[in-house]
DNA sequence: TTGTACGCGTTATCAC
DNA sequence: GTGATAACGCGTACAA
């Protein structure tokens, strides 16, 4: 009777009433005495009572309705700042667009690489409406699919595995032609996590592109970070001290790059041009504000959160869309 | 039989087994006869059987673990995008500190001005762990406190309301003097929202140290958006011309305001400096990097949650955290 | 290895 | 107005 945490008969019986009668003079119910609704609520504060959320849905909700809460789970990369990187509160406002409308809410989950695969077996048997999985590896996505088939990974993830994706080869490649198009020769890249399809793709399109161009690609690994893209930043200058434009793999190391920029007396644009990779918000606020290749993340995630809450995400689902150059002042001729 | 979702009862039927093998089956216990796992595996499939996890939990939960979900509440002003304000990211990244070496996860609903007041109802009957309460009005906050004891609002509510905030007074103290140090006098203000506690406590510290300084205050009001920083400067730079200063509410009002001033051929910090609040990311991303008012953000919200979930919060609980000056060239003397 | 029976904490439907 | 009693869907000792 002590550490128990007091449960609706504790509550009754210390008012002296049926659990019925609690229960409804806790609810609000119209038929309830006065002088009793009093002393129930009375004994609720002494006893610090608390109705258990789960008893509660399973007595009330109606069958479909009882699980209202889609699993939003994030695994960081070694410097993947879910807070600071912009791209994460896009994900977010996106399945809200998609939650629009709907009962159900998001529980969000940011596991780190040593916890994700005990978390994901435990999330697995607990998701119920769904999850939508950002940044997980294959491996890792592939089992939980088989645990949970209403999935779906943002980014290309093992085969059946359902995904969605931005054309990210192809945005690779469009950074690299409008570069060349606007009398950028010496164009080296910031890479995005290798491990990651995205960050492959992206990397793809850039060297493809240069190749196809005649010229000579060059990169540094980033990890989408800021912090990442100083580094490699400076070390691509050091390598080619000669280099006159920069295609990053995300915005935030492409914000990396300007700074390691003006730390080394480039100018911007003038000497280097820049362009990064999202479209985020942040491209926007720099100065120069930012030439990027954006891709559509909020509506990417609303329309796969739509799909899973209508049940229309099967095997090898999968939606691809584009992505669109925002030209602005850190690449002007 | 047929829009009903199916049960384990259905499952089981279906394999002609009992509930509790269909449950062992399903759930990987080790002592089920493997051809019986196949058969009932392959029915699973068949009826897409999907274990409700509420029932669930209330079958395996401890009393005390099952309910794992902190419900984080954000209300979304005008131009309050949830997605885009770093302020945001930078709440959730404390929440997870603060849920490390928990098993509790946080559910966010962000709601529009129009939805607060019923889903706030109805929320507050099925908040079991507490809720975190970001820019919800006193009102609201006030009637959720009655119903449901355990939670915090980030920044000042009703009174009994316990509550987290940085010192938001100081702050606009701090950036004024800041300002008068560095030798500007034509000092102006953009506000944040007059009705949120945190809005009026930032102007204030402005008016009365412009006053105890013989200087005339001047304010537009901002919406904490970047679109709002920018017509905000305009609407000052119209009405004072001669304006040496900025200082903004929010750092995203503050990018709104560099960019106002790009526009309108005044050079920063030369022609006018300017300072932000808030300390994000953001405020390192520009050019020149913005001089702001840091508010520990990620530790207030961590510590607020780590309260919460020890239930060290009691009525009239508060803290209040120190904000200190980061100052960068959008000041430089 | 499988089935029976009970408990999880609440709400809802009846009678009274 | 109030109190038994039956769901809600699942897990699991316990017995078989």
């Amino acid at each position: 009777m002590q550490g128990r945490r007091p449960t609706l008969v504790d509550v009754a019986t210390a008012a002296g009433v049926s659990r019925s009668t609690a229960s409804r003079a806790i609810n609000d119910h119209p038929r309830v005495a006065p002088e009793v609704r009093q002393r129930v609520r009375k004994v609720v504060e002494e006893l610090g009572y608390r109705p258990d959320p789960t008893a509660r849905a399973l007595a009330t909700g109606a069958p479909g309705r009882r699980t209202d809460t889609l699993e939003i789970i994030v695994v960081e990369g070694c410097a993947t700042a879910f807070g600071s990187n912009p791209f994460y509160g896009r994900v977010l406002e996106g399945v809200l667009d998609g939650l629009r409308g709907t009962e159900a809410r998001m529980r969000v989950h940011v596991l780190s690489v040593a916890d994700a695969p005990r978390a994901l077996d435990e999330l697995s048997r607990t998701t119920g409406l769904g999850a939508l999985l950002v940044n997980v590896d294959a491996p890792l996505a592939k089992r939980f699919y088989e645990r949970c088939p209403r999935i779906v990974s943002l980014g290309r993830s093992a085969p059946f595995v359902p995904f969605t994706e931005p054309e990210n080869l192809r945005g690779g490649r469009t950074a690299v032609r409008h570069l060349i198009e606007t009398g950028r020769r010496r164009i080296v890249a910031i890479d995005g996590r290798r491990q990651s399809p995205c960050g492959a793709d992206r990397h793809t399109g850039y060297v493809n592109q240069m190749r196809e161009a005649g010229l000579r690609p060059l990169w540094a690994v980033g990890d989408y970070s800021r912090e990442g893209g100083v580094t490699a930043t400076r070390r691509l200058l050091a390598e080619q001290p000669d280099l006159d434009a920069i295609f990053a793999a995300c915005d935030l190391s492409a914000v990396g790059a300007l700074q390691a920029l003006a730390e080394a007396g480039r100018r911007v644009p003038d000497d280097v041009a820049v362009v990064g990779f999202d479209g985020s918000l942040l491209a926007a606020c720099t100065n120069p504000p930012l030439t990027s290749v954006a891709q559509p993340v909020e509506e990417m995630t609303a329309n796969a959160v739509r799909q899973l809450l209508a049940n229309q995400v099967t095997d090898r689902w999968y939606r691809s869309f584009p992505v669109t150059l925002s030209v602005r002042q850190s690449t002007a001729a």
